[in-house]
DNA sequence: GTTTAATATAAGAATATACTTATATCTAAA
DNA sequence: TTTAGATATAAGTATATTCTTATATTAAAC
């Protein structure tokens, strides 16, 4: 238990040292951007949705708009988005387009996450 | 591997089940909206930076400002946000208030992340 | 080739986010 | 009780996000 910290004892020195040792130990700027962006690309609950329907199975654009009631280009900005993020991947058929999951970290972070609220 | 959409094949029966399924089977949108809150909330540079730094030991609001190197305004706006989430805590000595994480969950869920970034 | 179906994108609107500056609250010390 | 320090909040600004409407692209069918 830490009662006092650098700046409450005067810049004692220690508690400088500390602060220092924890600034270096920091997550660098561009990792916490990185997990920053993962992040954010689950925290929308459409993207959600999305990627919870694709857990189940590879889907068309059109089936993906018929899963979760949405217009086809609210749709196709979200996959632009997931896409953009190596998150989903798409399949060409002909004129349809299937799209699956393609990234492992987001299906475990997802599925854990998942877990971890359903169950407390 | 699925070559056909419902919708390809003309509303085929078959595939309109999959596609029934497949809704009913969707997280709810209770759960999809907790689950795009909890990861939004990580969503963000700053906030995985104090997060990180919290992860390593509790710190004062002060000690968190220099360590993020970031204003005492900006701080608190973001320990707000994460006090609400019931991510952060604070623990009141004085007219110093100490801030550690309070969410398992998050804590899990934000190593596994580093590491899966981090090991590719 | 022309038309039609499936998907992608552009432009814009409404909302949300993350700060800034200024001020308020709360506690301890003088 | 006045003053000063530590934190919280209000108001506003700049930017980002998510969708809508309209249009473009691509590929199959005719």
């Amino acid at each position: 238990m830490i009662e006092e910290c650098g700046h409450c004892l005067n810049a004692n020195e220690a508690s400088q040292q500390e602060l220092a040792r924890i600034k270096q130990e920091l997550v660098s700027d561009n990792t916490a951007l990185s997990m920053a962006e993962m992040f954010k690309a689950l925290g929308d609950p459409t993207r959600v949705r999305l990627i919870y329907a694709l857990l189940q199975q590879e889907l068309c654009v059109h089936d993906i708009c018929e899963v979760l009631d949405m217009t086809q280009s609210a749709v196709s900005h979200q996959l632009r988005y997931l896409r953009n993020m190596r998150i989903v991947k798409p399949r060409k058929v002909g004129k349809t387009v299937f799209y699956s999951l393609d990234d492992y970290h987001v299906e475990e972070i997802f599925k854990q996450t998942y877990q971890h609220l359903n169950h407390t």
